[in-house]
DNA sequence: ATAAAAACTTTACGCGCGTTAAGTTTTGAT
DNA sequence: ATCAAAACTTAACGCGCGTAAAGTTTTTAT
């Protein structure tokens, strides 16, 4: 068996002319049954595959899809991500995997050098505070961009993420609802506008409900935030700050470093009668189920912020890579009632 | 101010020859440095790049690199990811991450697509037990692969990892040093080489201290170990299967789950006298810092696996894809002293 | 059966760059 | 100043494929 080398060889020996070929290969369904059969039955006797690079430089769209992450230490992201690449996948497309790992330099130069991807499309979850706002937007301007997780108002062809108010008012609800109302934990400078909404979300649903909000800020930079909600909470705890028993914290990597400084001050968390505390959280991260105790929390609807950030990439992409309106889709979360609270 | 549009058009305006311009992107001390500065002068006046699609296309060898992890939900390979990224960078190549997501079809389906990417080299971190391991040899004979944290004997022209001897032998005589001899927790059929040579390295320094070895296998496939870990965990726990009131986990994220059993059955974990028990583990995982109570156990040398995988990827490219012998690298594992041993 | 439409074939050019060959200029050592 | 080596320039071909134009065959509709 002789090796294929190009276009023009495997058009020989399947019979077909090399135009028809790269017509097949651009789309199957555009050629007549018959000649679709010679062509797949050909490639069953030859592995022969277009030169992806040759491909690329020729036509005007690649069939590449970048997705760029901010922290991919975050198994959140990881969960997304998977799920958006399989979905480019099957939609004939090439995924690539960048994480930011919180720097925006890094951020700049993914998409730097995402540019020279000339992809059809990117899946963008930015930095947040953290993004070069010029940077993005320029490259929004260029590629067709759909921004997700991380809202950047105006930016990008439209938006898909969670709806935080309704993380925020089901935990808060659920724990007035079940016992003292929360206080709110969270970082004085958050990486993300995400935890700007929720803390928002916060004060409305306590005084609507009649209580007094109460938000505690703690220090700390950069995205290792398990490390500084546990030294936070640390002294929180040590202060006594808390006016109830009961705490709400902005994102699920808060909550972990916050019970794990409770449990190295012998403070026991959750809902029974033999706990000192109560602890919630919103994000449902795929570790809060190992906390100790166990996280509740209240849940992105992962399946359907990836599901709909793909179905809109594509949108977009058939449009031209122009949306005559920028669409923001939030989807609710789900409440994961765990034993933290 | 124009755009430029290729090459051609570049070299016309920085007053270079297409040939010189096309020899300096190749690397830019080929070129007398009056040439240099001309070019450069002429880069920073205009925004060109050289279209990597054609670049790729004609270049014999392309700088990408190709980056493979078995699960990247684990945060253990985005850390190694990350640094591996970097150094590519570093060194003028375009790396690309990917996840099997511990999937045989999946990894099989990015050695598919590696190959078309004709990457100058990959590092692949196979999934294990799970791998094909025929498909990887056949990438391997083809592409210029260095293997790490799981090694495939014999595949890959080299492979860098930990001592798997050395974690368990430190966490094992720490164990027995300070308290009573540990049972061993694994999985029945673990989806990685590595745990097979730490049970033999238990097993063995047991014994040469005169103990009896003990280990405990518990049921369950896939890559879910913290939950595999924690139902496992459970069962024993409620049988009273442990000899002694010491366990060493085969990985942090059996140990995690192991944690979250003895958490939700009331038993308490540390090294203090008001312990029941003391859990240690092995690999270092960036949340073991964070369980309750934290977590001892033995860290890969993440820096110098890392290092040295992108190390001897280099020296492989250099050498033209072949090495005469296949080197196998380990690197000792450091022993994290915490609360929970 | 017949004509129009659809799909195909052949031919040929272009994409942007790597690379080579032959000739020219610059460099640096003597 | 002299000359060989080094670096450059011009010219040209090739990579593998997209794609357009013109002509031919097959399909579909009437």
């Amino acid at each position: 068996m002789t090796k294929i080398k190009n276009m023009e060889e495997f058009a020989a020996v399947s019979g077909i002319s090399r135009p028809t070929v790269s017509k097949y290969f651009h789309d199957p369904d555009s050629v007549r049954a018959t000649t679709r059969a010679r062509i797949e039955e050909a490639l069953e006797r030859f592995d022969y595959r277009p030169n992806i690079f040759a491909v690329n430089q020729n036509r005007k769209l690649t069939k590449n899809i970048g997705i760029v992450v901010p922290y991919l230490a975050d198994p959140f992201f990881v969960e997304i991500a998977r799920y958006l690449e399989q979905s480019c996948i099957a939609a004939g497309y090439r995924p690539s995997l960048f994480s930011s790992h919180g720097e925006q330099k890094l951020e700049n130069e993914i998409l730097d050098s995402l540019r020279s991807l000339k992809p059809a499309g990117v899946l963008l979850a930015p930095l947040g505070r953290a993004s070069d706002r010029s940077q993005i937007e320029k490259f929004c301007e260029n590629v067709p961009t759909i921004l997700f997780d991380s809202n950047l108002e105006g930016l990008g062809a439209a938006f898909v993420g969670s709806d935080n108010f309704s993380f925020v008012s089901q935990t808060v609800e659920y724990m007035t609802r079940t016992g003292e109302p929360p206080s709110f934990f969270e970082m004085r400078t958050p990486a993300n506008p995400n935890a700007n909404k929720r803390r928002k979300a916060y004060i409305e649903v306590m005084e609507r409900h009649g209580f007094e909000p109460h938000v505690i800020k703690i220090d700390g930079e950069g995205w290792a935030f398990e490390e500084i909600g546990r030294q936070g909470a640390a002294r929180v705890l040590e202060r006594q700050e808390l006016k109830t028993n009961s705490v709400l914290c902005s994102n699920d990597r808060l909550a972990i470093g916050f019970l794990s400084a409770c449990y190295e001050q012998g403070i026991r968390v959750g809902r029974t009668a033999d706990c000192a505390l109560r602890v919630a959280s919103n994000d449902g991260h795929p570790f809060a189920r190992f906390t100790c105790p166990s996280l509740t929390t209240a849940a992105h609807d992962y399946d359907n912020v990836a599901g709909r950030s793909v179905e809109t990439l594509f949108e977009l992409i058939e449009s031209g890579g122009k949306f005559s309106n920028r669409a923001e889709t939030l989807f609710p979360a789900r409440l994961v009632l765990r034993e933290s609270a």
